[in-house]
DNA sequence: TTAAAAGTTAGAGCGCACTCTAAGTCAAGC
DNA sequence: GCTTGACTTAGAGTGCGCTCTAACTTTTAA
């Protein structure tokens, strides 16, 4: 096919370092790359769209740990396990919208902070200084 | 004051471990704690807040280092620099935005694989099989 | 009074996810 | 032909944020 790409060329269009295609290959996220006579990896589209969508799972904070269990089962059953691999998404997905949860939780209180700040500083500029407070700042 | 805690009912309170709680005064995130006679840490009301509010940008995700500018900021000038800190948290907020931001657009990829394995588990239900496609699994 | 539990410190160790190095091979341009 | 840069491997190193250990002291409950 006419579009196989360098290691290289790879990194620039996932970015992913060099390093991390080859420790991803090596860990077993990534089946073996196709070589070209010299040995050196030669990625297809398809090598392309998989990568892509081991950053997503990534970018979502799945360890590795489990990005192997679910490339695994992609691996072994190419053409079966949609169960299994759809379980894992789906544990998967609620693992993530608990932490957006949890982040738009804790960006309140830093919504909060921020506006607070915004009033004392306005006591500075008409009193002078802030009464004293035993509230944590 | 009557509310002076232990490392360990801090520990429970605020759900981080009695080493993280000496590992957080020690990098300066924390301030001197009070001490019994004994040496014993006694922690007041307002350093349980502090605690809180820390792991509050913890779990958003800002890293060790900032936490510490913005801790020395805090214990340098308690009664100004409000705008810095503002400053501060500001950043913090934008970055925390992103963070969502990005879950939330990987999620929709996640959403929409999960809803492509219903599909061909339902296709395996009617045919016995799927029928071959070069499209990532 | 004494055993067990909880506290102290300095410093070592760990798990994760890369990231880099060394020593060598291969490819592309002058 | 030769240099420069890209590629290969195995394995070592890094930074982060804890987490644990060892050796010791203090508190608490039986």
């Amino acid at each position: 096919m006419a579009t196989e790409l360098t290691i290289q060329q790879v990194a620039a269009a996932t970015g992913l370092s060099v390093h991390t295609l080859r420790y991803y290959e090596r860990c077993g996220l990534i089946a073996s790359i196709d070589r070209a006579a010299s040995g050196h990896r030669r990625y297809a589209a398809d090598d392309i769209r998989w990568i892509e969508f081991l950053t997503k799972l990534r970018l979502t904070g799945m360890p590795i740990r489990q990005m192997q269990q679910y490339a695994a089962l992609v691996r072994q059953h190419p053409d079966a396990a949609f169960g299994e691999r759809r379980q894992l998404l789906i544990a998967h997905r609620q693992a993530v919208l608990q932490q957006i949860r949890q982040l738009e939780e804790n960006l309140a209180v830093i919504y909060w902070k921020i506006q607070h700040y915004s009033k004392l500083e306005a006591q500075v500029q008409t009193n002078g200084n802030v009464k004293p407070s035993n509230a944590p700042v």
